[in-house]
DNA sequence: ATATATACATAATTTTCTTATGTATAAATC
DNA sequence: GATTTATACATAAGAAAATTATGTATATAT
């Protein structure tokens, strides 16, 4: 006999709300930690939010490749034993850029913060 | 001769971070306001974000219309002069699913604005 | 020996938006 | 008086960004 307890309040909310602001972790989390592969940043982010937010694969790989298509992220191969990892960071375009998309999300922030609860506002 | 100034930094920053946004400002601002009809929601938002966001007509009534499917919304159609009206009010499911809805918003914006920028956390 | 974790990738589908287009009345401007 | 702008609804086509599903392969833990 089994007994499984979800805590549907704690672990993943509304996932629909991070829609758009992937690309803006990714670049967060790579001017914090210089380079970075996939597979860790999934697991980074899971951490740092206490597992609210779990990055899909289907979405992240699919957002470096476009990362660096537009010149924002270098990657560099690395052989480790018989496999390979990817490991992206940021181009110089691509630290102007985080910094610029970094200041967008601190405004949508306050925005949605005096949005949905007036009096928690910094103002 | 015309000299036209945009402010690019100020207004419409990146409207890409709202994605997955709209029903919830709906339904706080309706929590707020009793009824409002679409276009009075668009200036609402677009007075209140002091221009940041502006919700496009192509967003906003279908988003109308599904959560009046889903039973959060209830509408009333009043004529006001020679031309309609649909006002919009939270039905008693749509107060307890906006009380849910604005929690999982400042989950959200606390875990967005950890992950961003840690200093200007709360915790 | 088997299951789980690590590590990449892409295709099909869904969701949610933008852009464009359409209709119509009211008010303001030229 | 004519024209533009504002008010007020609606939907269709297309784009963007995700989810879900599937695939491959090695390393580690059970």
């Amino acid at each position: 006999m089994y007994i499984f307890v979800f805590n549907t309040q704690s672990v993943m909310a509304n996932q629909k709300l991070y829609k758009g602001s992937l690309q803006t972790i990714i670049l967060k989390l790579l001017a914090e930690n210089n380079k970075m592969y996939g597979y860790e940043i999934t697991q980074k982010v899971k951490t740092l939010t206490h597992g609210k937010l779990n990055i899909t694969e289907g979405a992240l790989y699919p957002a470096l490749h476009k990362l660096e298509a537009e010149g924002i992220l270098d990657v560099e191969v690395l052989n480790i034993g018989n496999r390979f990892r990817k490991y992206y960071k940021l181009t110089e375009h691509g630290t102007k850029e985080t910094i610029s998309r970094l200041a967008e999300m601190q405004t949508f922030i306050n925005t949605m913060q005096q949005l949905v609860n007036p009096s928690f506002s910094l103002e």
